[in-house]
DNA sequence: CATGAATGAGCGTTCATTCAT
DNA sequence: TATGAATGAACGCTCATTCAT
């Protein structure tokens, strides 16, 4: 707390400044690479300055990253509350409700992303058990809700399914928040139609599709 | 190629070794973090030696993974040749090709892993681009073998059908590699009844399940 | 003395506490290595109010140590007023007065020692100056009202006799406040018997020592 | 060993060069306030080469003192040697064998005594131990020599003998490294005359001083 | 050709001190 | 008067890279 008390006495906007600067840092170049020089000379403030805000770099990756945590996990919890949507439709939003946070949150979202399998990230196990964690909750929250109203058999494997769900949510933002990760593969579709045709695609299955329209 | 002629004039068991701990530095800390220091350290080798078999760390870093992108492709190649198995088998025997190629060569497998989110490494978007384009073109190939042989419909959006399958089997090997990503989702099965239960679950969708037994 | 003005307007307690905590920081870190930040950290308050208060670094410590340079000079004097006492009496009294002053004061003795050989103490040579001066006077006086006294021959080195003692009375609290000096040499006698068979040696030298009881 | 290997197979002269000027740099400010910066600047040479030589600062100066440790023990082994001295005789030549060494030496010793009294010095507990260990047991052989051949008294307290000693050969090179802490006390007496005053005094004690002559 | 000593910019971090509020 | 945010030089240390031997 100590750490934080200098910082939070900050003008509110100049605290934002702070924050967004060394997001943008991290985000470019992932936890170790993240220049605390390059933050402060586009802040225009002086080095001490930060260690006085956060103690040190791990101090400002963890004060930065943990509250965005609590962003990761809130557009899912919008949809969960829509009596008016089937399964499928849910899915279909939940796509989108990422896709809105990788628009908001640009940076966010990359570190995220460096963070998944860039073991020297601080707290890493911490943040993405708590993000995954949430999302697989989520999910399978989703599902099991879906078989109590008979829009999806109860003789579902669960587990596999909220596994197929989270490698395709994931996919679908990862390409979109990385186009290139798409190399070829899908058409520029817009972003509505490709939940949409994800969403009726995981309906079906392969072997099972129904006739395009 | 002038670089790497004095590298492949070496005895082939220490171009190995070279390669090897080179690898592993990689495989451990990404591109920026690894340490030049640290791998002659272990190789015992003079630090100039390194810089004059492969000009600079960034040559270094080509050289290994360039050689180990055809690795990457090779194991899908094998499955595409056989007659025998249907597009779902093939599928299945896909998903175990890759556990078997990320057991035989942990680190390079890593250093995709650690590739794909940052951009920091040399050549990043040709090494992707090849890795990804050619399971893309195979998963297209197998899917387009599949409509052909009646064992998928010809309705069936393949666009759709190759992002998801790649969603799938990426997501099916990053946890394969990286077990905390896998935070409490799935039952701890093995591998085989994994793969075999994905591709199950490929074939109908979540709407058209059949029932468990 | 306009720098200690505000401070002495600050209730006594107040006082107390601030050179409490400074003496404790100089004490374990010496001069250089203390922190002002670690010493208004511990006493909460604001880093400028110790400025205002001694101007820098270097005027808490005068203002520190030189208040308590009289208290290393007190006990002696209490012990010259006693004229009970023979000489060696004396003088085993004085080394237990210095060791009660090192039990009293632990952290000021640390200082000084501290002093003794690091040339970088602000004031260093006032401060070492007085106190050794007051010693080694109060030594000699000693002395020779012993001689005065017939206790010591009147032929004595009085020079030699000042020097032999204060380096006896020096190294006897030396090592009673940093025991590990002591490297294995003394019994762990108590402290009164070590007093007194130091006075006793003292009194006969190395040749002509009394037979032990 | 490692760590040390490249400093070695450097031309002696610069090996010598570099550790005359981190000696210099660590008897005029002690450990922590010892600078690389200043050390490599006064050399010419880059700061990366002295980290490469001794690994970081802890190492370069325990390289360097733990050298200088046997040259604390040096001069005494040579008078234990001495068999046509008596007791008083090779205590006499003791002190100046140490003064000796405090003149070749003068920034070992001035490191010596900042190592005394403060704790900061990297394995000042064992280097400390070494140093007074020796002494200790030289001088307690000395004695016990002395004994032996009749010339002190066989119900000499030994302990206490070897602390007195201790005491003033430490008090005597003290004095005469740093003059200042003499204030005032001894007369500017040259060295030899000081050391045989000492010696005699040692023998009969204040209390059966001889005629001076 | 191999070596490994030398380099120096850059890193994260600490610190006494200043000064507007 | 008391505050505590701001400062920026200095610290120990790492690193990929160069080049004389």
């Amino acid at each position: 707390m100590a750490i934080k008390k200098t910082f939070e006495n900050l003008p509110e906007e100049k605290q934002r400044r702070v924050l967004d600067e060394a997001t943008v840092e991290f985000a470019e170049h992932g936890y170790h690479q993240a220049s605390i020089n390059r933050i402060v000379d586009r802040l225009g403030i002086a080095k001490g300055s930060l260690f006085k805000y956060f103690g040190n770099k791990q101090g400002l990756f963890e004060h930065l990253f943990g509250h965005a945590v609590a962003g990761f996990k809130k557009p899912l919890k919008a949809i969960r509350a829509t009596p008016d949507l089937d399964f499928f439709e849910r899915i279909e939003q939940s796509f989108l409700a990422g896709a809105q946070f990788v628009d908001e949150h640009p940076n966010l979202y990359r570190i995220y992303l460096k963070m998944l399998f860039n073991e020297s990230f601080p707290l890493r196990e911490r943040f993405l058990g708590e993000i995954r964690g949430a999302n697989a909750k989520y999910l399978r929250q989703l599902i099991e809700s879906g078989i109590k109203a008979g829009e999806l058999p109860a003789s579902l494997d669960v587990d596999m399914a909220v596994f197929t769900l989270h490698a395709v949510m994931d996919r679908f933002l990862q390409g979109y928040a990385v186009p290139s990760l798409d190399n070829g593969l899908a058409p520029a579709a817009n972003l509505q139609a490709r939940a949409r045709a994800l969403a009726a695609f995981l309906r079906h299955g392969l072997a099972d599709a129904p006739s395009q329209e």
